[in-house]
DNA sequence: TCCTTGAATATGTTAAAGCGAATGTATTCT
DNA sequence: AGAATACATTCGCTTTAACATATTCAAGGA
């Protein structure tokens, strides 16, 4: 896997797209960005996970073609990028609804509302770029 | 991966569903077999890969709960079966949808079809059950 | 220019996937 | 019962994934 992979409408290789989803860890990140853009330091914050580990599933998800990212000063923001492929993209908006469905996930999108803009904003992120809705981006 | 798995409505582990479909030839092995139920002797001679290989990802298919057997004297026959967890039934017809698309596939779908019905049957398989759509078995 | 911060990448280790080859197990046929 | 058939499983091996830790890179601020 992480093969780097050319993706035009014609070609697509579903199985790398199956295997990008096929991780526990993957699949709440693009929980996270589903609808919005956001920066690694909220990942790495409410995953509770190193650094190191978040950015190499973000370079997974790159690889695959489900993620791009946009350098934003020192932060690095990520967004979910719907594949050009009718069937890919169908897969992916299906993984992200059924997704959704689940306990955990709906509690990371609530420490990700608490972390940006709760009462007291978390002291780890500080300065940080907020979460952007995608539309507001592109 | 690989992990037996129960499946309830209400918990479905979606990274083993996607590890399940994150493998080429378990793609094709699904594609086989939607619609229709398959009897492993075909799967072997349409992909050309050794029979263990086949068994073992059978086996795959089987721990993530996708497909089932049912045995028919020295023959075994294997079936999609749709997770009874309505995300992960969409996303498994929306794979088999993607997956119908692509040539290779239709190619292997077009071999099953000479193997048992062509004019001259395929020798290897002289006596193996014919695939059976699989309205007309449950 | 040096230092800090945010993030990516390299390294070493462990676990798992995938494969061919060999073996095991039902089932059928004679 | 013994041989043959159709699959399943195991073993040894190579490849790849996933993780922790350490290091490097890139941008900003002193």
């Amino acid at each position: 896997m992480m093969k780097i992979v050319k993706h035009s409408s014609k070609t697509c290789d579903l199985a790398l797209l199956f295997a990008a989803l096929s991780d526990r860890t993957r699949l709440r990140l693009l929980n996270l960005m589903d609808g919005r853009e956001v920066c690694v330091c909220y990942f790495v914050e409410i995953l509770g996970q190193s650094q190191p580990k978040i950015s190499r599933h973000l370079a997974y998800l790159r690889g695959a073609g489900v993620v791009a990212a946009r350098r934003e000063g020192k932060w690095m923001h990520y967004r979910i990028v719907v594949p050009s492929h009718d069937g890919a993209a169908r897969i992916l908006r299906d993984a992200l609804a059924a997704v959704r469905e689940e306990k955990a996930m709906q509690a990371d999108l609530a420490r990700l509302g608490k972390a940006c803009c709760g009462p007291r904003r978390v002291l780890a992120l500080k300065g940080a770029p907020l979460p952007i809705p995608v539309h507001a981006v592109s």
